[in-house]
RNA sequence: GGAGAGGUUCCCGAGUGGCCAAAGGGAGCAGACUGUAAAUCUGCCGGUUAUACCUUCGAAGGUUCGAAUCCUUCUCUCUCCA
């Protein structure tokens, strides 16, 4: 087996592959271009879309070409695969945006920059091919290749049909494909991957360049990453873990991996990190220190997608306040979530239920005041059991801020100007 | 185009004139137990200037002392027929 196909499959990435064997062979005998769809639907990506990019980053440094393709086309009309919804439709400029930013979110991961020991990478948009498409032509080259009874076979159309899906939708499988058919031209790319959901439209491109007298192309889908508490993957009680630090702070997005379940650990380590696999086999024998190990994922994960130096924060600041040293130093506060309060506001006392709700530990006065009713409210070291009670100066620490917190594991810090 | 079923609080899903801010389950939050895990048990789970008040049951009107519940129109979804 090829080197780095192997590494995947150690990894834990692949589902399936529509020729291993060949794939292989291909891949053996030097770098290969290959792609994968990328949906700009928001603005910013969250780490259950990041699979087939950390696979990808393997595939890059064994010396193969990677092409991220923006959907932007596609993601005017929907795409059915799994959806139980239609997906709201776009314009075109939010693509282009959002195309923007998810870029430098993939670059995380990803190399775009041109480095001779690895593979290039770039991104297209496939807007740029499928907006100036002509109906009549497309039907005649490349509709006629379909067939409607074979597309109905397919799983996810199956579902679909259960719940109502529009022609609109029903095409998305045609465009894919068309995608695979003009990157194979233009690009010499002769393999998609993409999670398992892909498969069929996967399978379906690799046709039609056949049918179009094409090479052979592949196909490799990986695994669709889920939590042993049977959550999707990205998904967390404040909603999407989001890469921008400004939808999901790095100290969250550090404590969203610290918080993994213990059978996750190590199935995330190979997934989510590019530590050796020897490094990691050692959190597989049992006794090992499954604390240590979600402390490297956290670490190791927020560094990947924010930066050494968050990292190092989010990591003080969470060793800090979980060994009970609330007080800690004040480099590790800098990695808690903060808002800021005019000194003369405090001076004049404020109610513990509004200075709450103005925090992300309380969505409102009431959510608040079930928190302190709850006994689950704390300023500082200090519990409050009265939702009268009122904070001001004489709260404040030796730092000069007020540390909140919300049951055990949600600290917030007040910062006083 | 015709016939029927239905849109309930984050999700599923009860409720068919007052006892409904609306059963039950899930999710979520908090407490206990722990390892910042899981499982389990307990409480909470629309909003507010909070034992009361305000806004919710697809939308707008109407009947009534009183409507999520009845009537009218509109709208969306689904099923069957063409």
């Amino acid at each position: 087996m090829n080197q780095a196909l192997q590494t995947l499959i150690d990894r834990g990435f692949v589902k399936a592959c529509t020729d291993f064997d060949e794939l292989s062979k291909l891949m053996d005998q030097g770098p290969v271009t290959l792609y994968v769809g990328v949906d700009p639907t928001g603005s910013s990506l969250h780490i259950g879309h990041m699979v087939p990019f950390f696979a990808m980053h393997h595939l890059q440094k064994a010396g193969h070409n990677l092409i991220a393709l923006v959907g932007g086309g596609t993601a005017m009309i929907g795409d059915p695969s799994g959806k139980s919804e239609m997906r709201r439709m776009l314009t075109y400029e939010q693509i282009v945006e959002n195309s923007a930013s998810i870029k430098d979110q993939i670059g995380t991961v990803i190399d775009f920059a041109d480095s001779k020991e690895m593979g290039k990478a770039i991104m297209l948009n496939n807007a740029d091919w499928l907006l100036e498409l002509n109906y009549i032509t497309f039907l005649r080259e490349i509709g006629r290749h379909f067939s409607v009874n074979r597309m109905l076979t397919f799983e996810s159309y199956k579902q679909r049909l259960e719940r109502g899906l529009s022609f609109v939708e029903f095409n998305y499988q045609l465009l894919q494909s068309y995608d695979f058919h003009i990157l194979h031209q233009s690009q010499g790319c002769r393999l998609q991957v993409g999670g398992d959901d892909q498969w069929g439209n996967i399978v379906s491109g690799i046709d039609l360049i056949r049918k179009l007298g094409g090479e052979q192309c592949f196909g490799l889908t990986f695994n669709l990453i889920t939590r042993a508490d049977g959550h999707k993957m990205g998904k967390s009680e404040k909603g999407a873990v989001f890469l921008d630090p400004n939808l999901y702070s790095p100290y969250d997005f550090y404590q969203y991996w610290r918080n993994v379940n213990d059978e996750d650990v190590v199935r995330f380590l190979k997934l989510f990190t590019f530590l050796p696999l020897d490094q990691i086999a050692r959190y597989e024998e049992k006794g090992a220190n499954i604390n240590e190990a979600k402390e490297l994922l956290a670490w190791e994960q927020t560094k990947i997608i924010h930066g050494v130096e968050e990292a190092d924060k989010a990591r003080s600041a969470a060793q800090a306040l979980f060994s009970g040293d609330a007080a800690a130093s004040s480099e590790s506060r800098e990695g808690m979530p903060s808002i800021t309060i005019e000194r003369s506001e405090l001076a004049g006392g404020i109610g513990v239920l509004d200075l709450f709700s103005r925090t992300d530990l309380a969505k409102t006065n009431s959510d608040a005041r079930r928190l302190v009713a709850g006994g689950g409210a704390w300023v500082g070291q200090q519990r409050i059991d009265d939702p009268k009670a009122v904070v001001d100066l004489s709260s404040l620490d030796e730092y000069g801020e007020i540390i909140l917190r919300a049951g055990k594991k949600r600290y917030f810090r007040i910062v006083v100007v």
